[in-house]
DNA sequence: GTGAAAGCGCTAACAA
DNA sequence: TTGTTAGCGCTTTCAC
């Protein structure tokens, strides 16, 4: 009861006076500002070590940085969305910078309300990952803080933009299919994807339909809620009604992996292409032929625009990766 | 060049000049404390909607609570930890409450520095979820702030813990072998993993060795870095050896399908248990037999009790969570 | 029911 | 080279 008085966190004040120095030199030291002695700096250092100081990152916010950058991510269970993250953590090592993440959660207006939230902590800069935030609430928060748009395939003066080559990936996947013979494809994708828009899922519906046209052959495009088990339920339905598709081009991976465990059930022979390559595609017991995207270098460009911008860039940045069709063969599927 | 004033963000004072008030005045409406006639509050609401006014946590951090509680996640190629993070963040719907991940870099002391910086940027509330974060530095931070802890099977009457029953768990693994006839049973666990270990994995090696001892049966006891990956490295070359075991025993599901590729690649017979039950291991093609922890409940339960805690409850809380063996199998592998 | 004012921990301009 | 000081936007007594 007599020891261990109610600890505060040490403050930059308390580091001054047991340095025997001002406030404002420790600060300097903080941040290795110019004209520091380095007796000084030694006493200083001391002092902070010695009383475990850590700055406020609040205190710093009301005065500038925060060195912290945000990511809002629309879905943790996608495998892609976690490399991208971890691309994006890994470019922060060294720096002075953290990475946090915001989840969206399902319900909500995709992510507006994530994105807020890092807005509100004031991040020096914000990565976002769900494609349809509000267009001018986007502009209005880049007006004030760096944002890098992840997938869209519009352009704006305001953010920068990170994406995949979704065109070419959507031609890959269709060029292959029609190439292994198959004509009655369908495209599977969320509900509310169209193919008018900017967007990821967007522009690899719009190739399958102009592949499609192409090709002579008509369209059928499938549509899920988010998920494996969405997908599934979507997938198994169409079998049981007896659907005539013998090929299936997933918007994503997770989407694909439920259309192949339908068609495994049903024991119905059913290509299945899907989007993206995470991890689990290539195990052998799966063989899922899908495009792949460099999630990780991805995520890690999207911090290097945004530590450009603090530095000092102005001009929109933009940066389109190349995708690339990965073929591959599991032991009970069909040709894909 | 003549339009768009470098707009400043709205500030409580704005606000409050626009709506003809005192900062008090919003500040209260804000928080909707005690003594705000209607009128007030209907102009101050009316100011903020037309001002876009949106408080600065920063601001509010300075005199208490940010509304942000934090979580630490080791691995976010993990499909379970990102369950724990979307039953955290659904338990956090509705309330004024936002969390934000902090992913640990691979490299760095085990989720030390993630913690630190959700520390920093003083949350209102911390879940750690990597395990072997530094006990000394954890206590002192549970002095400031409401500490889960996630998987320690140490008491603490500092922090708070949430845990599967890993000891229920190993043992269900190991019976269930035992039952199937195996005898040549290994363990597939990290490196770092010790036995000792009030740890997930340490308890489960624990039981492991337990029931290889009472079955008469000698040990062996495979170790890998993280990773599906790195895991099917260490299978392979231990089949490659010719290894004669007929049974893995995985510490998680990640390390289990690094073994079933091996084995499958290999042509060997091997039965492969995992841990978690991550979505992919249902899926048939797999068909994973698995110990389910259930992720999103644990997550959520994090978040109660850190909100339980920021109410004012003192004392430690600590619960374990049932977990079930699910036993499945797949077309080529062996009876697991 | 409403407003004045102090102060949270830090940075940076300026003075010494 | 070092120290003084004015805020940053908010909450919260405490008067009125």
């Amino acid at each position: 009861m007599t020891d261990a008085p109610a600890r505060r966190q040490a403050t930059i004040e308390d580091v001054a006076q047991a340095a025997g120095v001002s406030r404002a030199a420790v600060s300097k030291v903080l941040r290795n500002a110019y004209g520091v002695s380095d007796g000084m700096r030694e006493r200083v250092t001391a002092a902070m070590t010695q009383l475990n100081y850590r700055p406020r990152i609040a205190a710093r916010a009301m005065r500038g940085r925060t060195y912290t950058l945000g990511i809002e991510l629309p879905d943790l269970s996608n495998h892609f969305f976690a490399r991208i993250a971890r691309g994006a953590t890994a470019a922060l090592d060294g720096t002075s910078y953290q990475l946090i993440i915001a989840p969206a959660e399902a319900g909500s207006r995709e992510g507006m309300r994530a994105l807020d939230a890092l807005v509100d902590r004031q991040v020096d800069g914000v990565i976002a990952v769900s494609p349809r935030v509000d267009e001018a609430r986007l502009e209005r928060i880049s007006a004030s803080v760096p944002v890098v748009m992840f997938g869209r395939h519009d352009t704006s003066d305001r953010y920068d933009v990170v994406a995949g080559d979704d065109a070419a990936g959507g031609r890959a996947v269709m060029t292959h299919l029609l190439g292994l013979g198959h004509r009655r494809i369908a495209h599977l994708t969320l509900h509310e994807s169209g193919a008018h828009e900017p967007f990821p899922h967007g522009v690899r519906l719009r190739e399958y339909e102009a592949a499609m046209a192409a090709a002579g052959e008509d369209t059928v495009v499938w549509r899920t809620d988010e998920g494996e088990t969405a997908s599934y339920e979507v997938v198994r339905r169409m079998l049981a009604d007896g659907s005539p598709m013998t090929a299936v081009f997933a918007a994503h991976d997770e989407l694909a992996f439920g259309a192949m465990r339908a068609a495994a059930e049903a024991r119905v022979p059913l290509a299945v292409i899907g989007y993206d390559d995470v991890p689990m595609a290539s195990h052998p017991a799966l063989g899922l032929t899908t495009v792949h995207q460099p999630g990780e270098a991805m995520g890690a460009r999207a911090v290097e625009m945004l530590l450009e911008r603090i530095a000092g860039r102005t001009e929109a940045a933009r940066e389109i990766f190349d995708v690339e069709l990965k073929v591959r063969t599991s032991a009970g599927a069909p040709a894909a």
